[in-house]
DNA sequence: TCTGGGGTCCTAGGACCC
DNA sequence: TCTGGGGTCCTAGGACCC
């Protein structure tokens, strides 16, 4: 059996967690440069504000009803959900943290241990609340289809107190008739206008549905797995997660500017200041990569015509980390994008092509002044982060992307509804006085 | 005026090889 | 007009996730 424990609005709970003030009252926080909404309080919810809005839309409700919103701060979140990681992790023999807010429990022999899986589940949530102040459904079943299917039943029918565990073929049939079907974990809208196109309305029905057609019409040996998934034969493991982290395929850092740019020289700081972020990240994994795409959009609402998004990417000579190597190259891929007069209103550099670091190695071909010096580089890198990494991020940057002086940072995006870092950072701790 | 930022997996099709 | 057959590797793009 796998558990799915998911925290219920998780931005908005730790806001709470924080602001007591914030409790029964509608609550939204916002995307990155105040976009868009990501996280909403069950009030906010009830006045009818969608997962995605954009807050120019929503701004007449949020006047007339007072909603309360937030920058996000994903300082605080990464730390809540490390906490939240760290009891689950105590109380299962394996874990997968899937998301921020979300992970998946392989129960795998537990109930001969802790009794029955509903209280076992209650016992979760009633301590993770008390740790983190933090609130989450649970959903129990055979394949990790079924229990998001069950997390998504135990999070909307309060009846169920929280906790739906599906452990015999007459609840599954109920759950799965319970779901519309486009409400199933993987079936996204294409399949889902498919799905209804065939007469198909609820998770039974797809259950329900020959493996053939699926085969055919709901993206191949995905829709196959999906299928099964349902009908409760497992096609997905857990892949655990040692620490709370995965080493990713690919890594990116990518933002929308505060304000359209339009000069080179700003954009040459964004680019330096995001590949240097990135490099952090592929660092951090333990990692090189080889491959680097770097991207220009302007507004793809405006009036500019498509595409609104050009990219440019190239292949490393050699796999590396190093934020030099990589954000030079990084230059030469956004002076083959940049053009004159367009306004600029995102960008972004990608990683990918990502190989563990191991020990250095000199290429057959590449006995080269440069490889000599490669185990400098690492270390310089070693030293950068561990002054980043204590005297916080960006104490030592790149000369290219430091900001014009006495300017504002001309990439950075809007935050103006910030609440302090009150568990990452020294200057912005709780007072108790 | 103002519309996010990360990821995953799979498939098709082209380049290239013998 | 006819113009092999079978591999592998890579990339772009689609669909999905939170």
């Amino acid at each position: 059996m796998y558990a799915l424990v998911d925290c219920n609005n998780f931005y908005v709970s730790c806001e709470r967690a924080f602001q007591p003030a914030l409790h029964q009252r509608p609550v939204v926080v916002l995307s990155n440069n105040d976009g868009c909404v990501i996280s909403r309080s069950a009030e906010a919810k009830a006045l009818g504000i969608r997962m995605g809005a954009p807050l120019f839309q929503i701004r007449p409700l949020v006047e007339q009803h007072q909603v309360k919103v937030l920058s996000s701060n994903y300082a605080l979140y990464g730390d809540m959900s490390r906490r939240v990681m760290h009891y689950l992790a105590s109380v299962a023999p394996e874990l997968e943290v899937y998301s921020i807010d979300e992970a998946f429990l392989s129960l795998h022999g537990l109930a001969r241990h802790f009794g029955p899986l509903e209280a076992y589940a209650q016992r979760c949530r009633a301590q993770v609340q008390q740790r983190t102040h933090i609130p989450t459904c649970v959903g129990i079943a055979p394949t990790k289809t079924l229990a998001k299917l069950a997390n998504r039943l135990a999070k909307q029918d309060p009846a169920l107190g929280g906790v739906l565990v599906l452990d015999s073929p007459a609840r599954r049939q109920w759950a799965l008739a319970q779901v519309p079907v486009a409400e199933v974990w993987g079936i996204g809208r294409q399949h889902a206008a498919r799905l209804h196109a065939q007469g198909l309305a609820s998770a039974a029905d797809l259950a329900a549905a020959s493996e053939g057609w699926v085969r055919r019409h709901l993206g191949g040996v995905v829709g196959v797995r999906l299928l099964r998934e349902l009908r409760g034969y497992p096609c997905h493991r857990l892949a655990p997660s040692e620490d709370g982290t995965l080493a990713r395929q690919s890594i990116a850092h990518t933002r929308s500017f505060g304000r359209p740019l339009t000069e080179l020289a700003d954009l040459r700081g964004a680019v330096a200041a995001f590949t240097a972020r990135a490099a952090e990240k592929l660092r951090a994994q333990g990692s090189l990569a080889h491959g680097l795409t770097v991207f220009l959009s302007q507004n793809r609402f405006g009036p500019a015509p498509p595409p609104h998004t050009r990219t440019a990417s190239l292949t490393l000579p050699t796999a590396t980390s190093n934020t030099l190597a990589l954000a030079s190259h990084a230059q030469l891929l956004l002076h083959r994008l940049w053009q004159p007069g367009l306004r600029y209103t995102k960008a972004g550099v990608l990683l990918a092509g990502i190989e563990p670091a191991g020990p250095p190695q000199l290429g057959l071909f590449e006995a080269s002044p440069a490889a000599v010096s490669r185990p400098q580089a690492a270390a310089l890198m070693q030293r950068l982060d561990q002054l980043n990494g204590r005297f916080g991020p960006g104490t030592i940057r790149l000369a290219a992307a430091l900001p014009p002086p006495g300017r504002p940072v001309p990439w950075e995006g809007l935050r103006q509804h910030r609440t302090p870092a009150r568990t990452t950072s020294w200057d912005e701790l709780w007072e108790i006085g």
